[in-house]
DNA sequence: CAGTATCCCAGCAGATACTG
DNA sequence: CAGTATCTGCTGGGATACTG
């Protein structure tokens, strides 16, 4: 039985004990999936992993790099993922300070996996444009 | 440039033009893949297309299947997954009434697609829970 | 520079009553 | 059966001022 996901990126962080597919070992695919976009499926957690996935990066390169976030959903999404082990923070006692944002092998594997999809998505763009007009042409009376 | 996402699914039907990455041919791989997110992102999108994967369903089926589902939601991504080109809803003109949603060869290809990302949480799974109570333990002080 | 602390809002999502 | 119509809440996310 599939469950939905839990609620997206928490706010403070989330407490991993809900009731649904989110269970250690669950087989159904849909959860497993589910797992992984609760995980980066966050409006900016994507061009964060892209982004340190070229080398470490500071914390306002990125928020140079990310057109339209704000500082704080930069570090939360920050956190987030370095809690999730995709990101290693690392800082420098320098003054002023530096801190360098690193994605680690298990980001750049997923990164990978995801090229999966955007191939299906290149394959399917326009695909999916004449759907949406036809579907809206087909609705709009 | 990376732009973050639209707003996932819309309460209506999204206009799709909104600024961002969501022009025709955009090369930013972090863009082509939060296409396919904010298209599937919902949290209900996936499990209903894995059910339609298996040959088409009903919608009382669905709604028994996805468990915790409201009717509104049901409906909601049912017709956003029809207008993207991902479902096809066939009406019966029976009484009772009998509508039938099926995946099209497209979101069996999505689907296989999304095994790349499960492929991807089987392995880390372990991995993540490890790295979060790191995080939790280092940062509780 | 690299954050944290607040305030605020849009819109995703839940619950429920009604209908062709 | 297969929806639609409402009302309402939650929370992801934006803007901004302040700080070590």
């Amino acid at each position: 039985m599939y469950q939905g996901n839990t609620g997206v990126t928490a706010e403070v962080t989330a407490p991993d004990t809900k009731p649904g597919c989110e269970q250690a070992h669950n087989e159904d695919p849909a959860c497993t999936v589910r797992q992984v976009l609760d995980r980066v499926g966050g409006k900016w957690s994507i061009g964060i992993l892209v982004e340190a996935s070229n080398g470490p990066v500071r914390f306002t390169e990125l928020e140079r790099s990310l057109d339209g976030i704000s500082r704080r959903m930069l570090t939360l999404t920050l956190r987030n993922l370095e809690r999730d082990g995709l990101l290693v923070r690392t800082v420098y006692p320098t003054v002023p300070p530096k801190v360098e944002y690193a994605a680690t092998p298990m980001a750049r594997e997923l990164y990978d996996s995801l090229t999966a999809l955007t191939s299906w998505a290149d394959r399917h763009r326009d695909d999916i444009a004449v759907a949406r007009a036809d579907y809206d042409r087909a609705h709009s009376n």
